[in-house]
DNA sequence: CCACTAAGAATATCTTAGCCT
DNA sequence: AGGCTAAGATATTCTTAGTGG
């Protein structure tokens, strides 16, 4: 099992993302010093409460802890964040709407909308 | 914890993707019929190792199987369709220039250009 | 056939305590 | 201080066996 690709992630992220020791650390899970050093080791395991506790404490997802994926969540790769902005932009009606019109709209009429809003962008930034 | 929301994730991830009983599932993975009806029912919790093995069998990531997120990786939902189709529209470079200054883009700046874009696009059906 | 549950066996964790650097 | 590890205590799981729909 991959128990020494978690100690190792645990102990990246409370190195990094903490200055707490490994006692320090425990007593925010009710968790003794001697338990942090086993997982950070590789000898033990957290059960799945644990596991989710510790993701949500470094907003993290649990398959990068578990080591099934290299993408945490908060050092996301560029095209992650712009998908995510994508999504959230879709809350707004007229957003979605308009988006969707525009990848069913000719290339032409991309193209000149296109051009339409590069003028008004740059207009705007004379105005500052 | 969540261990009931552990449970019916993984009924219904056993029963929509495999014809397997509790008994055919176990075996795939040296497990007990009662293993599983007790991870399904959720008096039990496997750990990390069997988490991992579930996950990869079913193609999803631990976190939707651990209730941590309703995005599992490949039963795509509708809304995730629509990503893939922004997804690809981003291979264009000039439509992904475009979007990214969309949404960085005040409000009234993507107003004036929906405006617009609505204007050209109703111009055109005319014309048909 | 399929699923559920109880009870003892088996396994792994957790704490305490002590030791090392 | 900070971190590591052994050993007993503790807790949970796993299997077997039996019950019920």
């Amino acid at each position: 099992m991959d128990k020494k690709e978690f100690g190792k992630r645990l102990r990246i992220l409370r190195k990094t993302k903490t200055d707490y020791t490994m006692k320090e650390f425990g007593l925010r899970f009710n968790l003794a010093e001697s338990t942090i050093s086993g997982y950070e080791n590789g000898s033990r395991m957290p059960d799945a409460g644990i596991i989710n506790k510790f993701a949500d404490f470094f907003d993290v997802n649990t398959d990068y802890l578990l080591g099934r994926t290299d993408i945490h969540n908060n050092i996301e790769s560029q095209e992650q964040q712009l998908d995510n902005k994508i999504e959230e932009a879709m809350n707004d009606p007229d957003t979605e709407i308009f988006f969707k019109d525009y990848l069913n709209a000719p290339e032409e009429k991309k193209a000149e909308l296109r051009r339409f809003f590069k003028y008004i962008i740059e207009d705007e930034k004379k105005e500052e």
